[in-house]
DNA sequence: TGCTCATATTCGCTTTTGCGGATGTTATTC
DNA sequence: GAATAACATCCGCAAAAGCGAATATGAGCA
């Protein structure tokens, strides 16, 4: 139970998600997340070690290379599912306070 | 795109995640999931306010009571989906200590 | 063996977020 | 119309988690 709810936490984070739907069509090296999320790259180098933990992703070791990759046909089935159905919330979604308020 | 990772993120909270799960063999006031999930009445009120907000639940008041219920079939599907995917990488979620780490 | 590139890890710091307890709000009941 | 019951909201606090910068590891190359 709580697994799952951790399972859901990692694709919680903007970040982690964006990293996700990169990796859905073809296999990326680190360095090249790091392009395209624009953040650190010891910062994308955690988020992809967590997405590998939680079963999402994998890495493939080649020289000093690392190559991140989805496996799973079902990662992706996941994040079309919960797509369609958060864009038919996405004004309630978009307000909901109880989540990520900026108000302070 | 940050909206679905807010989408996401309601799910990652455990106690979120258990009521959501409690809701979706039938509707329950909220005294009835205080019941449950055993913390304060305040905390669950917000929780299921979150969960309807971001669309998972729908609220059906009836004089002083509010009975919460899942009304989208494919909710089910996401939690049905999202079991099986972390079921087959328990052991690898449950040691990553990127999330939820309680070593300080 | 030194040097560089690619990736991983550590460390403070700040923001986010879950928590209980107290306090509002609305609707029944007497 | 006071009292109560059911639910919602506010408040301060502590824990969790994302961030960059610095550092460590490790593979390839001169």
């Amino acid at each position: 139970m709580d697994t799952v709810a951790k399972f859901f936490r990692a694709l919680g984070d903007p970040t982690r998600l964006r990293l996700l739907e990169f990796l859905l069509r073809t296999e990326h090296t680190v360095t090249e997340c790091v392009e395209h999320v624009g953040l650190s790259q010891g910062r994308v180098s955690t988020h992809l070690s967590c997405l590998a933990d939680c079963g999402y992703v994998r890495a493939r070791r080649q020289g000093r290379r690392a190559y991140y990759r989805v496996v799973d046909p079902r990662v992706a089935d996941l994040v079309v599912l919960a797509r369609a159905l958060a864009a038919d919330n996405r004004t309630a979604l978009t307000c909901c306070e109880r989540i990520d308020a900026h108000d302070h």
